[in-house]
DNA sequence: CTCAAAAAAGAACGATCGTGCTATTTTGCA
DNA sequence: TGCAAAATAGCACGATCGTTCTTTTTTGAG
């Protein structure tokens, strides 16, 4: 790899650890410069402009997303265990450290949803394809008839994502220690042949 | 009330509404103080501080978010009806018009998990306030016999936040305009009485 | 109506930001 | 090792921000 690529990469991770901290939106060029050793123009030549930086953030994060819970998941046999391991990834994340301060993407995800441009498109086309990859491994665990075959697909992705979220507000914010713990007892709930329900009346 | 509360009223409504759309922290004063018709000097000596302006429009989104949510629900009968109520307005209130840009509460929790201070402090503080509010209408329906004995309610609780949070993201973000109906059908199916499993066709 | 007090405006400050331009250092091939 | 090209540093600019200080306008009680 060129020495451009190197130092590029080494820009973007602790761009990505700080955007988890701050939000991408307030990023700035000469501290992100001072965190990788860098003069204000030396790193602003990397990228062109702020908004460059920034998409390049959001793709970098985006990539990590996969390499860090998707790919893993798809090392397991189709069907709920890859399900499971999807979720289970997905949530372990939010307590990693090499993130600090949250999910990047799902902070983004509030940072931008109402200032159209580049970077918005792009969050909005990685969360479509998260929710589309997430309601496949949904299709295929009900095919293999480990799903009830009368479950709602979208309406299960929804509330899966629902209890990812739930998760990282419980976990940031709170600082509830049994946020994760939650989210994956609700996963079972939903998608779990174990009991049916907690909480309702008659199965 | 005097004319120094009419007007902060006035540009703490006006707060509201921008820091919904672009988030509490990148609000400015002369912005504000141009959507208010005010000067910068006039609209600052309102609150002193950029901090403790920020701090009132945490204040005023909470205040309004009792009024819209909380207040008319407890004008209902405890019980299943009265968690329905708050299940509702909250969902229905994403889409209403004061907030073009969501809930500036939400958005709120993931710009400042991560840095310490007042601003913090009181979204903490707020969002402990709507969880225990949450679990104690689950609770009074529990006791009514209106939801499942062996029903978790940390869990429950938990769970129907996380479907607030995937509604206004899928609405913000994806702007999927089911979104509402999918918030709701998960209430029914974590709460209700009706269908024990996910099964609804969509239309 | 008067006039002191309250409210708002105006101007200016230091700091910080993104960005463009030029000089300097570093890299990797001949 | 020499040297063009790539990578980085240095510097300055205009803009914008929060904040302070002073002046002007507005308010409302006597």
């Amino acid at each position: 790899m060129s020495k451009k690529a190197l130092t590029r990469e080494a820009i973007l991770q602790q761009a990505v650890r700080s955007a988890s901290q701050i939000g991408i939106s307030r990023l700035t060029i000469g501290s992100l410069a001072e965190q990788s050793g860098l003069s204000k123009s030396g790193l602003f030549a990397h990228f062109g402009s702020k908004e460059a930086l920034q998409l390049a953030v959001v793709e970098a994060a985006q990539a990590q997303f996969v390499e860090e819970v998707v790919k893993p998941a798809f090392t397991q046999p189709r069907g709920m265990v890859r399900l499971r391991a999807l979720f289970r990834a997905w949530v372990m994340r939010l307590y990693a450290g090499n993130t600090p301060g949250g999910c990047p993407l799902l902070a983004a995800a509030y940072e931008f949803d109402d200032q159209p441009g580049a970077i918005r498109d792009a969050l909005v086309a990685g969360q479509r394809w998260q929710r589309d990859t997430l309601q496949r491994l949904l299709q295929d665990a009900q095919d293999a008839g480990e799903l009830a075959a009368d479950s709602n697909i979208p309406l299960l992705a929804f509330m899966l994502f629902g209890l990812i979220q739930s998760a990282h507000h419980d976990h940031q914010l709170l600082d509830n220690h049994h946020s994760a713990q939650l989210a994956l007892q609700g996963f079972e709930q939903l998608c779990g042949t174990a009991a049916p329900h907690t909480g309702q009346v008659d199965p």
